[in-house]
DNA sequence: TGTACATCAGTGAACGCGCGTTCACTGATGTAC
DNA sequence: TGTACATCAGTGAACGCGCGTTCACTGATGTAC
């Protein structure tokens, strides 16, 4: 089977699948999902786009490639994040900090790498989702898996009322990415300093909103109200 | 100029931009902004697809044109939910129910219509950002505004302190357009209970957030301090 | 009221582009004997 | 150790597609006189 990364230029590639994938992966950091195709895969490669097909059903068994890369390199983000974080006494402050790091990661790569963070929420492919699974499989060690860990982290120093736990990874999860979509989108050219301050400001909020203290019952209830039947149908 | 609308089939088509405008938006709606061509809007018009070369410089000034519909239309969500309101002699009751009222209206535009509201988001043009205008130029009466007005009123009733006031707009935004874009993506297959129940606490946790109650001075050190500098450069 | 004519708003054919995909093929590799 | 041969992993040419855009044109309209 050769000798891969040795050989300078042979017929036979030698690792032409993993070489088709990383360069649809350098696609989609430039240009999106969009810009990953077979055609410019080769053509990166230095191959004829009829050899991907030795390795791929398709383009889109090639996009999907290209999306679990990026996949891992947010999950390598948000860990990296995580990682760096400095030990704490408090252990509510230290299970909110972690919150807080994994927001940082996440919103990090989404600026450093908007090509590949898109790439992430390209359109899904049968079952196995990789970035959110519902049900009984999730992907383990995701992105997903990790801000789980941190809101249980929460309740259990807590800070988080287990009344108020469940579904709290969707108002997370929704803070963060609408931040990291709008930062990309409608608000691309605010000022750093602006940015900076939303961001901080968004994350404070949402963790002055965990703690569900601020509305009165009364209040709670006329935003029910408000909400309720709001996305069915 | 002919009579537009009664003429069965004439040469001149009589209004033809506004027709290419409403097939642009039909486009947009069933398949999102990649759908919005010059040649599939002039098909479905019935109409060459140079004719649209009268009324348009190019491609890019069709999808604009579709974007404005789609603006307008996201607009007129927000602004029916926020319409069919109850009145409430609690200030600050009818205060949060306009915030969650207009939550409503754009996470409902966002699932009925998600190829519109994709286009919304589809690239910007120039300077006259229609969704949100930084500096002095703004919309007048755009979604964004509506927001502006929303959590100013709640300054005035007295439960956003205004010291918490600024930059408040970009975490509900946030919020809320997360949720939008996740419901329509990696959470697209949840069930409807659980969208539901996402919704209302997502709004939930942003209406206590907006308070300050929650997290202690020290509490919010450490996430400011864990959030800083994540997203510059 | 009638007519010549400029102007406007379309048509029809064609261009080049990049794409996904398929076909018959060929060079390289590894293995059975 | 040598050789025939099956198999594997590429090549090169071609297909049809829809796209944006341009060209020379023509039918319809409205206006000056």
């Amino acid at each position: 089977m050769g000798s891969p990364g040795t050989s300078k230029r042979t017929y036979h590639h030698g690792d032409l699948r993993n070489a088709l994938i990383s360069a649809a992966a350098e696609l989609a950091a430039r240009g999106g999902p969009a810009s990953v195709t077979i055609r410019a895969a080769a053509r990166l490669v230095g191959v004829t786009p009829t050899a991907a097909y030795r390795h791929f059903a398709g383009h889109e068994e090639l996009l999907w490639a290209a999306k679990d890369r990026a996949v891992e390199e947010l999950t390598a983000a948000m860990d990296k994040e995580l990682a760096a974080r400095p030990r704490s006494e408090d252990p509510v402050q230290y299970a909110l900090g972690s919150l807080a790091a994994l927001g940082r990661g996440y919103l990090a790569f989404a600026r450093a790498q908007p090509g590949l963070f898109a790439t992430v929420f390209s359109a899904e492919y049968s079952e196995k989702g990789t970035l959110f699974a519902g049900g009984e499989e999730q992907a383990i060690d995701g992105p997903y898996t990790l801000l789980l860990s941190a809101l249980d982290e929460l309740v259990e120093v807590g800070y988080l009322s287990p009344a108020r736990r469940p579904l709290a990874e969707f108002a997370a999860w929704s803070m963060v990415h609408g931040m990291a979509v709008l930062l990309d989108g409608p608000l691309r050219d605010v000022d750093d300093e602006v940015r900076e301050q939303a961001v901080v400001r968004s994350m404070l909020i949402l963790g002055h909103g965990l703690s569900g203290n601020g509305l009165t019952p009364e209040q709670e209830q006329v935003m029910v109200g408000e909400m309720t039947a709001a996305v069915s149908g």
